[in-house]
DNA sequence: ATTTGGTTTGACTAAGTGGTCAAAGTATAC
DNA sequence: GTATACTTTGACCACTTAGTCAAACCAAAT
């Protein structure tokens, strides 16, 4: 009775072996939806479609197993994030690359936002590490923002004030979806008709609010 | 070694006799730290001074116990939400108010916002309820709403719209601190700074955005 | 065919886990 | 004082949980 919760790298592309990666990709499910306390790894080895045992055999442990999955969330959502960051251009086109590769990480794995919510929120000290797995990001949005500042494309701002309103207008609203919508009545329909807009919708206010 | 967490209701305010008022205050802080998954009744029995039989006597049971904080968790935060949607006066006022009574609800409990994004990612189903608990709510938003486009005080949007823009703004950057202090590179000052100044700045964030 | 390596499994354990219960405490009314 | 109602407690239970282990399995190499 469980909504389906979509897997990472369905396609075997590393050094992982088979049943390992079936493992993981099980993990990953079960972990998402009910976070790392909330997980049980009988839950996973069935999901799998194998024994607890195999599942320690290869991870050892819960804690391992957690931290693998956790790593590869992150990893999945930076690729994106970071890929947009590299694209040339006006400014707009920087804001509008890091909204729609927030969004689309939504739309492909809705879970992940808010597993590494739950996840940071329980261990705020792991934010640190979590932040450390993007090399370079945080000079790249400085060097950005500081041209796009300096050509007049934007209001001054900082890179926290930036990464703030970026983050929470894409992130947001797919975290909370299920409050969000019962705030404001909608139906199915009428929150995909929100989300398929939002791309152009949180770029478009974002350059509004910070046009210079 | 546990971050204090800020509870509710210190003053005995309702028919809640006080052992109960203290276990519920325990279970307040072990719940929001840990999640309903995370919690243990023993931790909140020796949080609450007291034993797990105790808790048991007036809570009967673990979920029944969890029910009871996150309703008075969502109480608290409604009471606020909803006093600044009677302001009478310009849009710009509401937007503040709002803004304000969001975020003065994370400094005043810095885990709640996070704790209730967990509960309803494990548990989607309660979003229903959970918005149940402000009546009234939506028509009042909808009513503002549409009065301020016909002023022509902000331009046209509609009440999810609205709703996501200004929950994400004002609650994400509580919720995901380390993240964006991490990604950042904030210190605590420079983070309790852009925190200060953090009403104002959605404020007049969302209204150049959003001006007619 | 036998050895050798990795893999899979089911039975098992030890430490929690939420929850029960009857006995002991405690205040109040009679 | 004692009966009554509520509260507190520690011992206890059934069950779940992560984790172990040795035996069985299996494929490839010798």
């Amino acid at each position: 009775m469980e909504a389906p919760v979509a897997t990472l790298f369905d396609a075997n592309t590393s050094t992982y072996d088979e049943a390992e990666v079936h493992i993981l990709n099980a993990a990953h499910r079960v972990f998402l939806r009910h976070g790392t306390s909330g997980a049980r790894m009988q839950q996973i080895a069935n999901e799998a479609g194998t024994t607890k045992s195999s599942v320690h055999y290869y991870f050892r442990s819960k804690d391992r197993l957690a931290d693998a999955v956790f790593k590869r969330a992150l990893e999945e959502s930076y690729a994106r994030f970071r890929a947009s960051l590299d694209v040339e251009g006006p400014f707009e086109d920087t804001v509008r690359g890091l909204v729609a590769s927030n969004l689309e990480m939504i739309r492909d794995y809705p879970y992940l936002a808010g597993y590494i919510m739950m996840e940071l929120h329980q261990q705020p000290e792991r934010a640190q590490q979590a932040v450390s797995l993007i090399p370079g990001c945080r000079h790249e949005i400085e060097t950005k923002l500081a041209t796009a500042i300096e050509r007049g494309e934007i209001r001054p701002t900082t890179p926290a004030e930036f990464s703030s309103d970026i983050l929470s207008l894409s992130l947001f609203p797919a975290i909370a979806e299920g409050f969000v919508r019962a705030l404001a009545g909608l139906d199915e329909d009428g929150w995909k008709a929100m989300m398929a807009d939002r791309t152009e919708h949180v770029t478009a206010f974002y350059l509004r609010a910070m046009r210079a």
